[in-house]
DNA sequence: CGTGCGTGTTACTTCCGGTAACACCGAGTC
DNA sequence: GACTCGGTGTTACCGGAAGTAACACGCACG
């Protein structure tokens, strides 16, 4: 029965909603992720109580925000991931086609791998549930992929969720370090990544001179 | 000419910021990395200002507050990296450890890992330079290992940095998730780990069901 | 005796997250 | 046309945290 009336408000609501989410999204990608809600609320031309009615507090503004920056480069990473080519090929371009996205928006990246904290009375205090839900959202989405495509044997479920959960932390550990050094272009980076997940730590030989025990 | 005068105060400065560092650790356990310098303070027994004149402000006091347990945690990473046992025995054992460490003082690694934060007036805010400390130092330390050992060929040293900071990120990643959920025991991430460093994933065979493209 | 100097305190400023209370405005109703 | 009502907006405040004066005690050294 409200379905219909709902529409009006709701559309308008949802607009509103948008308009604030880029406002703060201009702020944050300008300020960090310190950016206070008087900021943010500035941006938008309002004032605080206002994003305080539409997302409860600072940490469900920040959701909302993260979400559609985490959907976003979910949906590419899940692009790369499905493409039609063998195995390799697609590693590399996943692993490209996430450090491809940190390297165009350092900001975004920034800001979707440390959003909360900061929280008085932060409660329980359950390790690991915050953190980055970006990380564990790919984890996930990973595994589920290998999970599907692989013959693991026996146990092949929760191999490939530890699989999933520690490929892109590698990528995100070395993605994070490449960003800030730049050490090697992107695609000896992708290379380099894939040769390590290729086995060829196990398959290098020990160095001549190496401490002989 | 002060170096005999010093040592007099310098000792029981020093003695005075270890026993800061230590009750400064207890609150950080208890309340977690949002703990208030107001609490530090009445847990030492004393108040704000001295805080501040020892440590600078609050990063500073973090900053050395990390210091202490990544030195800890790195010098028994290096044991196992170090130990005179074949390259599969070493990397099981270097998980294991790091595993083991996170498992017994879940608190101490969540406030290694998000240390800062927070800071008004954050300026440049230069991409990764902060991020987690102890990743980064994790990371050079084994690229420094897998280098000097290992016989890579040429970019060896970039390789090694690559794999250095990819693998320390693998192994958090897993381990932050494998903390919150308890999916399995230390033993078996400890060796699902190993397998994926040791080619696993492009050793299996595809899944007989898998989409056809 | 007094002059530094290290150690400590109280009391303050500033800023931020979050909230209460009030003000305006357009639509539907009698 | 007056009246209410929901949505949008505001100002003004609270509580708490970081960080900073400014002042006070104790102790060695001339």
């Amino acid at each position: 029965m409200d379905t219909t009336q709902r529409t009006d408000q709701q559309r308008s609501a949802d607009r509103r909603r948008r308009e604030l989410l880029e406002a703060a999204d201009r702020v944050v990608l300008r300020d960090g992720p310190g950016a206070s809600m008087n900021a943010i609320a500035a941006e938008a031309g309002i004032t605080k109580p206002i994003l305080y009615r539409h997302f409860g507090d600072k940490g469900g503004l920040y959701a909302a925000l993260a979400k559609r920056h985490t959907d976003a480069l979910l949906d590419s990473l899940r692009a790369a991931l499905d493409a039609p080519a063998d195995r390799r090929e697609r590693v590399e371009a996943t692993l490209d086609t996430y450090l491809s996205a940190i390297e165009a928006r350092p900001q975004v990246y920034r800001f979707l791998m440390h959003p909360a904290e900061g929280a008085p009375s932060e409660q329980g205090f359950d390790v690991g549930k915050h953190s980055a839900p970006l990380l564990r959202r790919m984890g996930e989405e990973l595994a589920q992929v290998i999970e599907e495509r692989l013959d693991l044997g026996p146990g092949s479920q929760q191999l490939a969720r530890v699989w999933g959960h520690g490929i892109v932390g590698m990528m995100h550990a070395a993605g994070d370090w490449w960003l800030g050094e730049r050490p090697c272009s992107r695609e000896e980076l992708v290379r380099s990544l894939a040769d390590l997940l290729w086995g060829r730590l196990a398959a290098a030989g020990d160095k001549v001179g190496s401490p002989g025990f």
